[in-house]
DNA sequence: GGCGTGACTATGG
DNA sequence: ACCATAGCCACGC
């Protein structure tokens, strides 16, 4: 993967990563598999801990892994912010998990289909 | 080029 | 449900 590929594929998961719903959360590799990279799930968490400054433009909050847990939770200026913006639009957040994942999760190509 | 690392994931016990 | 393991791939040293 080049330069300008790296820069296609950040531009693609920004894309989808603004289209997640308020109130609902995906995943890295539902993102990676979306934009046509399903092996480069651990480059797209790469991208969002890049982030940092569209962090307020961007709902990177609403990433979390397979499982449901806040595995980038540590990125986030303070200790509890990622989960403090999941709570705030009604996402229920327990032990660094989000409660009732298989509800939450919102996957982008089912989006797409429609 | 080798080697370790990590906001990852699927699978098997 | 929990833990270990093994693929995975860009990146820095």
């Amino acid at each position: 993967m080049d330069k300008s590929e790296r820069e296609g594929f950040v531009r693609a998961v920004y894309e989808v990563v603004g289209k997640i719903p308020s109130g609902r959360a995906t995943s890295y590799g539902a993102i990676a598999k979306a934009i046509g990279y399903p092996r480069f799930s651990r480059l797209v968490g790469k991208v969002l801990q890049e982030n940092g400054e569209t962090e307020k433009v961007i709902p990177v909050h609403r990433v979390v892994n397979s499982k449901g847990f806040l595995s980038g939770k540590e990125s986030f200026g303070n200790e509890n912010q990622m989960a403090y913006l999941l709570e705030e639009e009604g996402v229920t957040v327990e032990n660094d998990s989000i409660r009732d994942w298989k509800t939450i999760f919102w996957d982008p190509l089912q989006e797409i289909e429609i």
